[in-house]
RNA sequence: UGCCCGAUGGUGUAAUGGUAGCACGAACGACUCUGACUCGUUCUGUCUAGGUUCGAGUCCUAGUCGGGCAGCCA
């Protein structure tokens, strides 16, 4: 059984912030007929846990008052994006929210456009996500894979562009001939008012011509903008003419070759909430300043359906991690980890790969809560939540990562005495799994002292341990090569402790975890630690300066010989070590006339309060 | 220094004019065939100064500190 895709989402206790109290209000209001959210990524990077934030957020609102999230792409300018993200960032979206709000993803039919519509007697365009039911129809129904897509403000473009012209007709914009620079100079600065543009004053007809001619291509990159008219003395720069759209002699990823006029995320941003008839536009704390912009364009367009309305949140930081999509693209660059989904990024891709759950993520995000403090949190925070669902999924296994030779001197070589091992204890009726214990086994360097520190409670000369599901033995003497290295350990085994033996109930204070040197199985086993040294790599004068340079530790296993039929859905606990899983990408499970190759990542290690 | 936003233990948050609570963390202890889990005890907080009020973390004013905004990025 799968445990990555069946871990309960915990009893999250209902969610309470001041974005779900203003949308709660509206449903008691019954302003809207549905509550629609979107999550609109730009396909320039990897989704990172700080997106989780916002698609739990997105998601959670559309899950907890029936309605839809959208997955829309904000692919508004064609130079910095790539079909790669579209594709990964779709696949992460729903690998998050997969068994938790399948049913509120919004996705539209494939190559949908907006549809003329009227409303109120006014011309509308609108472009509804399929119903879910419609799309588990079309399951049953046994025909192909319905044909959907996610969202994508550039499929909007003709409409976009229609607005424009309607803008310009109202007189509320105008093209612009300033070039980039003096543009700049023309918006003046914060504390001091900008400068009309000479062009500001040009007439309706001139300016539909101009960019009918400015989408015709007639004009070279930079040379004309679309901009709104309105104020250029405004205390909000944002309100200081803005531009709308922008010329670039580029093909766009999705939209192909038909345009050469790209809109600005200001004014592609509220349209496109509009478009889908979303209601609640979640963004985060530093769009606060473009509110009036969005709710300005919406406005002065006579929209005849509701508007949709802009709420801000502060984001994610979380220690020791970075959450920009820029700063990791460069980790990616300059090859300081292997790639977007290597196993020490922030990223979804990475964390997934990792072996953190999904649900792990939400039961973390929900938890944080959501204000517009900007704050930073703790890692333990993210590391006790991924403990807390490992724990209850995860199946137990001995492995043993840096081992040590143990020789059980009254066990004869060759027999093998049979042992009964918890699959997982925290289980309701825990299953178990049979474990031979025989005369060699490995246990881990760390468990042995010849000269123990104080309260050290494994093994020591003269001391017993009880070998975990097995037996208590007791170290009678240590051989050492001619370099004084330690090659073997040579024990006695206590056989009546066994579990079911007379003596079964002896205690000693140290338990510890062992494999069978003759039936245990190789498998290189990577150790993870966190890729910055300092809580806030972000803040300081260059973050690749901080990379941890012992983020990554491989090492050759000992694993018990049932690990070799693990599957990489399979989350295990190697006893008193932490959590692990298969590596999905390096591992090969079934290669052709040859051993499979197993690679294990270290999701987490376990709590060590026995500090070293 | 123009505009906008924010401030509750070490960290993240709750309390919507009426007992400052929860989680993480830390310390100690109990339990333990995982030094895990679980359980128990303890620790630390309303930025400052005024005002309104029977009563202020909450409302008002001023200040302090922090964040954001001057891309043809999103």
């Amino acid at each position: 059984m799968s445990a990555a895709n069946t871990t309960p989402t915990p009893p999250a206790p209902a969610p309470s912030d001041f974005i779900r109290d203003i949308v709660a209000q509206h449903v008691a209001e019954q302003r809207y007929a549905k509550i629609v959210t979107r999550f609109p990524p730009e396909p320039n990077g990897y989704l990172h846990i700080g997106h989780a934030k916002s698609i739990c957020l997105n998601f959670g609102l559309a899950r907890e008052n029936r309605g839809q999230c959208n997955l829309r792409f904000d692919d508004t300018n064609p130079v910095k994006e790539d079909i790669e993200y579209v594709d990964s960032i779709t696949a992460d979206v729903q690998w998050l929210i997969a068994g938790w709000a399948d049913q509120c993803l919004g996705f539209k039919p494939k190559g949908a456009h907006p549809a003329a519509q009227t409303v109120d007697g006014k011309p509308d365009y609108f472009l509804p996500a399929i119903e879910p039911s419609a799309l588990s129809a079309q399951h049953s129904a046994g025909s192909a894979a319905p044909a959907a897509e996610p969202f994508f403000a550039s499929d909007y473009f003709e409409q976009l562009h229609n607005y424009a012209v309607e803008l310009i007709q109202r007189g509320k914009a105008y093209v612009c001939d300033l070039t980039p620079q003096e543009t700049d100079e023309y918006r003046g600065a914060p504390d001091k008012p900008g400068r009309e543009s000479p062009y500001r004053q040009r007439t309706v007809a001139e300016n539909l011509d101009l960019f009918a001619r400015m989408r015709a291509g007639e004009f070279p990159d930079g040379a004309r903008t679309l901009r709104a008219k309105i104020d250029m003395a405004a205390p909000n720069v944002w309100l200081r003419d803005p531009l709308l759209y922008r010329i670039r002699h580029v093909a766009h990823h999705h939209a192909g070759s038909g345009w050469c006029i790209y809109p600005l995320y200001d004014y592609a941003h509220c349209l496109s909430d509009y478009l889908e008839g979303i209601t609640h536009s979640v963004c985060t704390l530093e769009f606060e300043v473009h509110r009036p912009l969005y709710d300005w364009v919406l406005e002065n367009l006579g929209l005849p359906r509701p508007l949709p309305h802009q709420y801000e949140f502060a984001k994610l930081n979380l220690g020791y991690t970075i959450v920009s999509k820029r700063r990791l693209l460069q980790l990616v660059n300059e090859q300081v980890v292997t790639g977007w989904d290597d196993p020490r990024m922030p990223t979804l891709s990475g964390l997934r790969r990792r072996g953190i759950p999904a649900s792990a993520i939400r039961a973390f995000v929900t938890g944080l809560g959501v204000t517009k403090f900007d704050s930073v949190t703790e890692v333990a925070v993210f590391e006790n939540a991924v403990r807390n669902d490992l724990n209850a999924a995860a199946q137990r296994r001995l492995a043993v990562l840096r081992p040590v030779k143990v020789v059980l001197t009254n066990l004869p070589a060759g027999e093998t005495i049979a042992c009964t091992a918890t699959n997982n204890p925290q289980d309701e009726h825990p299953t178990t799994r049979p474990l031979a214990l025989t005369r060699e086994v490995f246990i881990e360097a760390d468990d042995f002292a010849e000269v123990p520190p104080p309260k050290y409670f494994r093994l020591k000369p003269g001391g017993e341990v009880r070998l975990k599901y097995a037996c208590i033995i007791k170290l009678d003497e240590i051989v050492k090569d001619a370099a004084g290295a330690v090659t073997e350990l040579r024990c006695t085994a206590q056989l009546d402790t066994r579990s079911g033996q007379p003596n079964a109930d002896k205690k000693v204070k140290g338990t510890i975890h062992w494999v069978s040197a003759t039936t245990c199985i190789d498998a290189e086993v990577r150790l993870y630690d966190r890729l910055f040294t300092v809580p806030e790599p972000a803040a300081t004068e260059d973050f690749l300066k901080v990379v941890n340079p012992h983020s990554l530790e491989v090492v050759t296993a000992k694993l018990e010989a049932s690990l070799a039929c693990a599957t990489a859905d399979d989350r295990f606990q190697f006893e008193r070590l932490g959590y692990f899983t298969l590596d999905p990408k390096d591992s090969q499970l079934s290669a052709p006339n040859a051993q499979p190759k197993l690679v294990f990542n270290r999701t987490i290690t376990l709590k060590d309060t026995w500090a070293k």
